[in-house]
DNA sequence: CTCGGATGTTAGTCACCATTAACCGGCTCG
DNA sequence: CGAGCCGGTTAATGGTGACTAACATCCGAG
């Protein structure tokens, strides 16, 4: 009875990851329907056979990405590292800690998937780009109101420029590929997010 | 002998400026030809009679917003704004602030131009690709050269990714328009690229 | 004047590409 | 066995869009 789903969901999933490689590098309009057919093999319209279309394929990318931040980032904040309780600023340090390893540990990981979803929002059909634009402002939101504990002066607007730059910053490494090994991009991201953040105090 | 010069450079820079704001919205290939001359009130093929064609607008944009950042650079670097001879640090500081001033204002300025900037270089045909890509490396090396006065024991791919980090960092103003004013975004910039760049020493 | 270049215009032309049609083999389940 | 879906294939089809052609206008120089 699900014997032959497992191959769909694979091919399914190939294409997916094929098709965030290529609109990464080329960008949405720049990749065709038949450049993803044959990067996974098959050719041009057997992509019909998964999805309804090129655009519901960028529309379930970037849903995915959006989802893995906010949910990574819903669960960090939530159970921090930190098991005692500490005063309460410190609770809001490890939280802090754990969404920036987060996000770096993904960007790092996926700089592809970063950078699609950083260009091709526009390229969504407009229902898929209201649900990405409400995961997205979520983020936002967990990094603000962690932010706003340590820095309870700061007025909102304040923190989420600010977080939109260490977003940027973060983010950067799609562009600094091979400057630097990720074990020693990770520390250099950390502490530069953190110091940056210090001077909302 | 040079009457009818005039009305040719301001069409040919209304052009220009046209095309970066709508590459900037829709992206290099969510443009049409059609789009550029009518938001500039020609229609269509008119546009052949200033370039070559759309990759030659695109180059024309990069080199030029490529060339004015390494310029910039270049200037504010050679003669700083300390005319007193101070010690090397507080020289090489003061340089550092002027890098800073200067993108950020810039990025402030033409958050349109920044994000095409981003975004398009893989549109650019091959040789105007390689004289952007060589001014973009000029202007990387002027803050990797501030820098390594800063932090001289800071080895130079180190320097070169922060130096990405950074320009990650005052990028974000196309993404984060609207939530402060350039006044407040000024300064905000400015401390955290700072305060980031400290981790170095 | 009037010739010629600079700028435009409108109607092709040609490629490319998303999407659909029509058709096919294999595998599972009855 | 055989019916039917699943996942593929190759040929349309239709639209869009870059670029070219052919033709008009304006205007300054000689």
């Amino acid at each position: 009875m699900t014997a032959p789903r497992t191959p769909t969901r694979n091919r399914r999933a190939e294409i997916l990851r094929a098709a965030a490689e290529l609109f990464a590098a080329r960008g949405f309009h720049g990749v065709s329907i038949e450049d993803i057919g044959s990067a996974v093999g098959v050719s041009g319209p057997a992509i019909y056979r998964h999805f309804s279309g090129k655009e519901a394929l960028l529309s379930e990318i970037l849903l995915d990405i959006s989802e893995r931040l906010r949910e990574q980032g819903a669960r960090l904040v939530t159970a921090p590292a930190v098991p005692e309780s500490p005063s309460g600023d410190a609770y809001a340090r490890a939280a802090l800690d754990a969404l920036l390893h987060g996000h770096i540990d993904f960007a790092l990981a996926n700089p592809a998937l970063i950078r699609v979803h950083e260009r091709e929002l526009d390229n969504v059909p407009e229902s898929a780009r209201r649900r990405i634009r409400r995961l997205q402002r979520l983020y936002v939101e967990e990094w603000v109101t962690v932010l706003s504990e340590l820095y309870p002066d700061c007025p909102p607007a304040r923190l989420r420029a600010a977080t939109h730059a260490v977003f940027g910053l973060l983010n950067s490494t799609p562009r600094s590929a091979g400057e630097l090994p990720p074990q020693a991009m990770a520390p250099l991201l950390h502490g530069m997010a953190v110091a940056s953040l210090a001077v909302l105090a």
